[in-house]
DNA sequence: CCACTAATGTACGAACCAGTACGTTAGTTA
DNA sequence: TAACTAACGTACTGGTTCGTACATTAGTGG
């Protein structure tokens, strides 16, 4: 076994991806150490500039590598078999579960917001909008679907019921800090967590199926 | 007149407080730099660890006093003359246009949301849940009179409502930047700012009034 | 197996930045 | 008006932090 050999860049780069994912979500971009990140990974500050050329664009393959995982996820649901108010519950459940697995790149989305999305405005938009548009289609799908089957009222798209899932599923993880010092709950307790995620679908279905 | 007159304590610990205030709202804790905000205001540096002792000190106090603002706007609302259903949708809206207009609060709550709420739990709690909960204790007797005629339902208490109202106004101005550069749509759009408005009202009354 | 290059390590520099030592002035009070 | 103190300014320091110059080694093609 050969493990710990000296020369691989590719495992090189990737750890030092890793490790400054982590550093970025859990510092902030100005917080954040270049020299912490290289003292936690197996190799040498040096590699970072030789490999990502400084400490912004790291961040910036970091946040790029983020969006890019969880691509994977969102492609992998499954609702054509469902009827049009199952499916939103469906995708509903999913981008819940999704935001709660991934507590790390909400962090990194916060932070690229607060940077006002600098970084994100630049990186091409074959990285940004093709791998995250197949979520939104798929709504449009369904809310058609529902349309068509007078379940559904009129007067809101896919892009406005994506941002409803995802406003809450993104406060109950981004917010839970300042939520639990204020009000005393805990938004991420396991003991509450069903309770949400039924919230979030009851919510989203009463609204899309009400009158206008 | 005399305003540029030399000695004035309370004016210019207020000035530090207020362009402190921008400057870690614009810069993120470890991003903003005290001589920055010195800069910015008519006295020098050594007046900030004058008067509140040092960078961390001065954040915390930023912090404070907005959420300090943010009280007396949300205890100004009254809807003692409405029904439960037009209350709800007051209080809605009011939280919408409250968080509109004060981007750089929810600023400051996103940041110290990144360092996972460890200034605000070290804050009084005078300072913090008798400052917050009136808009809460109104959110649940308006629940309770839902509730008694027959209009809403139950299993969701205030805090939970209140929670859904903010994740949607929130989300809207703190992720707007990032949502917008990957679905090309700006969430903050004077255009579409009606359209959002009375969605987060459908969305709420629709949830509160659906039968379990 | 030798030359060449990709990959890696070490040591250092220059700028930055929070915080402070020290000195000064304005207003106040006895 | 003299003594006193709260308020303010200047100049500096010690440590940190991004980035790099320079040296070295592992693997590879000829």
């Amino acid at each position: 076994m050969d493990t710990g050999r000296r020369r691989d860049a590719a495992r090189t780069r990737a750890e030092i991806l890793e490790v400054a994912s982590a550093e970025f979500a859990d510092q902030g971009y100005a917080g954040a150490r270049v020299d912490e990140i290289a003292a936690r990974t197996r190799t040498t500050k040096r590699m970072i500039y030789y490999y990502f050329g400084g400490k912004e664009q790291l961040y910036v393959a970091a946040l790029q590598a983020a969006y890019g995982r969880i691509r994977a996820a969102e492609q992998e649901v499954d609702v054509a078999h469902l009827g049009p108010v199952a499916a939103i519950r469906r995708i509903a459940e999913v981008t819940f579960d999704h935001h709660e697995a991934n507590p790390d790149f909400i962090r990194l989305v916060s932070i690229e917001n607060i940077h006002r999305g600098e970084h994100i405005a630049r990186m091409p938009e074959a990285d940004l909008v093709s791998l995250n548009t197949p979520a939104v289609d798929l709504l449009g799908e369904i809310l058609e679907r529902g349309r068509g089957q007078g379940l559904f009222r009129t007067g809101v798209d896919a892009l406005d019921v994506h941002m409803a899932i995802s406003a809450f599923c993104v406060f109950r993880v981004a917010n839970r800090h300042t939520f639990g010092a204020i009000f005393g709950r805990d938004l991420v307790d396991p003991d509450r967590r069903l309770h949400y995620r039924t919230m979030l679908a009851d919510m989203i279905v009463s609204y899309l199926s009400a009158a206008e």
